[in-house]
DNA sequence: CAAACGACTGTAATCGTTTGCAGCGTGACC
DNA sequence: GGTCACGCTGCAAACGATTACAGTCGTTTG
């Protein structure tokens, strides 16, 4: 009887007493398909991830994860690979209500999902973004001050000294990289008469940032300190400048972005921007949760403070390029 | 008409037009729970990970992802944090059909698990095992030779001169652990006269790489050469390396294991045992999918080739060690 | 011309829960 | 003693697909 398993305080405690007997004896459980049925309610969020591979992602679905747990529900991962096709391939599990709600970490609002939105009233679908934040898209996210963040790490580089500056970007379609962009050219902008931004763009691969350090310290004067907008891309750029033979932080300083686990025990340990990456995976649950309860209040987009955290990777110019620079 | 969509040749071309009309304008999209409830079939797999924030699971996770998405069935995912409880509480998901079959990236089968393998003929319970072996549990599973592979990491040691060589094992609960301790073995017995081991515990962390390097190099006669069970214990050891200033490979040669992303972009590059992880977890599913469409005969464990790759972290010990050695 | 057949289509049972509602017995109150 | 309220239990109607089976209609065949 259902009653014993979701109402027990409901039935008299002999009978639940019998009930709950008979379960343990024939080894009863419950099928999740037919309460899912009768319920409307499936238990499970849709996560979508571009890459589950970059510990950057890992480590928010690991917050997702756990809230999720905390909460009762289970997690449907999609690794969608940037892939647009994907996307759409996993929100339309939403409207088969195979998932309770979606929280997604790209920077793209599949189209199911967006018929979704616009079917009901603002506030009410279950969608949430992570990382990214757009509002024109109409759902709320959770994600630091991107812009802030990259204006700090640039201020940072330019109070060491630096005047001539590298930037690593991520793909420009996502909100994320045009924010940083935005921040970081903000600064420079303060500085126009001295200070020279010269820009890369990646895709937050290792190997990207290898070309992008490569185009960056193969030109004919090079920047002295790289700004790139994630962690892997940073490892690259130390990638490269190791084979042109320069020396970080010596030669070229070198900031990242995120704070993976790797950044801190590498040669050297990385300058980085951590985010906090469990929180916002935390936070987004919370969010989706505060949907699906029905607290519309609470259903806002949700900023989560980042940290500078200088490492051995950054250090003042060396005289000679300052020199070269003030000449310049 | 559920015949339109699931058996559409079955249809008059008319008929089928009219319904795939009607289901156009009312954006009708098919229950899955309903769906699931009659056909007993929920079209997902759920996967248990120890730690999803390793990059060694990621990449698998990733591989079984893939495959799972192209064989039409979503993935259910579990981060268990080794947590005994937590594989259980998964495990029960199966029991109530939330999902068709279990992947467990683990040593442990969980209780829930292990009954549905006692209660099904052999080869029949919907669970399979990635990584680790252990034929006691009747569960088939997919992973690599692992004494094969730790004998020929110690070998390539032994035979660029080491002799005092260090390991870093993971927990010994793990048969894997057990394995590649094995194989560690296996080879140093062979040269009992000359070579010596000295064991230090870790966990697969970074942290336990470096509390193990601490441990192995802070002695009287550190080893020259260390095998590490992962790469992330591996970039322990390097860092606990560069604090008591020793240069790897010159004073030290450092071996690791998975070979993932960030190994091969270090200072100096890692040598390591390289993993297929990705074939690991698609193989994990294809496995997994003979069993449920009661391939028995293809539903047999699989053993993956490894690699040992060779690169910046190892070089033959220093005159100096070799001598100490020959004293001692 | 009747019967058989083929190609579809419509109907209804079924999957395993949840839950509103009616029924039932007991005790209290008038 | 009759009525009502209360606390619990049992019944049956959903939930939304799938699918076996029966029915329909037009055509072919003996």
């Amino acid at each position: 009887m259902s009653r014993v398993l979701s109402r027990p305080e409901m039935v008299n405690v002999a009978t639940r007493a019998a009930v709950l007997a008979a379960v343990e004896a024939l080894g009863y459980t419950p099928n999740a398909a037919a309460k899912s049925l009768r319920t409307l309610r499936s238990g499970k969020l849709l996560v979508t991830v571009p890459d589950i591979a970059n510990p950057f992602f890992a480590q928010i679905l690991q917050g997702i994860e756990s809230a999720a747990l905390r909460a009762g529900y289970a997690v449907l991962l999609g690794d969608t690979q940037h892939d647009e096709k994907r996307e759409q391939q996993y929100a339309t599990m939403l409207l088969r209500r195979e998932a309770d709600g979606l929280i997604f970490l790209g920077h793209r609002l599949p189209k199911a999902a967006a018929a979704l939105v616009r079917s009901l009233p603002h506030g009410k679908a279950p969608v949430v973004n992570g990382c990214e934040f757009s509002p024109s898209l109409g759902v709320p996210s959770v994600h630091i001050d991107n812009a802030k963040a990259a204006f700090e790490a640039v201020d940072y580089l330019c109070q060491l000294g630096h005047r001539r500056i590298g930037v690593v970007t991520g793909p420009m379609a996502s909100p994320l990289s045009r924010d940083r962009l935005k921040g970081t050219m903000t600064r420079a902008n303060r500085d126009k008469a001295r200070v020279t931004i010269s820009v890369a763009g990646g895709d937050f691969s290792i190997e990207s940032g290898i070309a992008a350090g490569e185009q960056l310290l193969g030109g004919a004067k090079p920047p002295t300190g790289i700004f790139c907008f994630n962690d892997e891309m940073a490892i690259g750029v130390l990638h490269a400048a190791r084979q042109h033979g320069l020396r970080v932080p010596d030669d070229v300083s070198v900031i990242g972005f995120d704070d993976i686990r790797f950044a801190q025990y590498g040669d050297p340990p990385l300058t980085t921007v951590r985010q906090p990456m469990r929180e916002l995976g935390e936070a987004t649950v919370r969010l989706l949760l505060n949907i699906l309860r029905g607290n519309v209040k609470d259903a806002v987009s949700v900023t989560l403070p980042h940290a500078l955290i200088i490492r051995g990777s950054t250090a003042p110019p060396r005289a000679r390029a300052s020199l070269t620079l003030a000449r310049g």
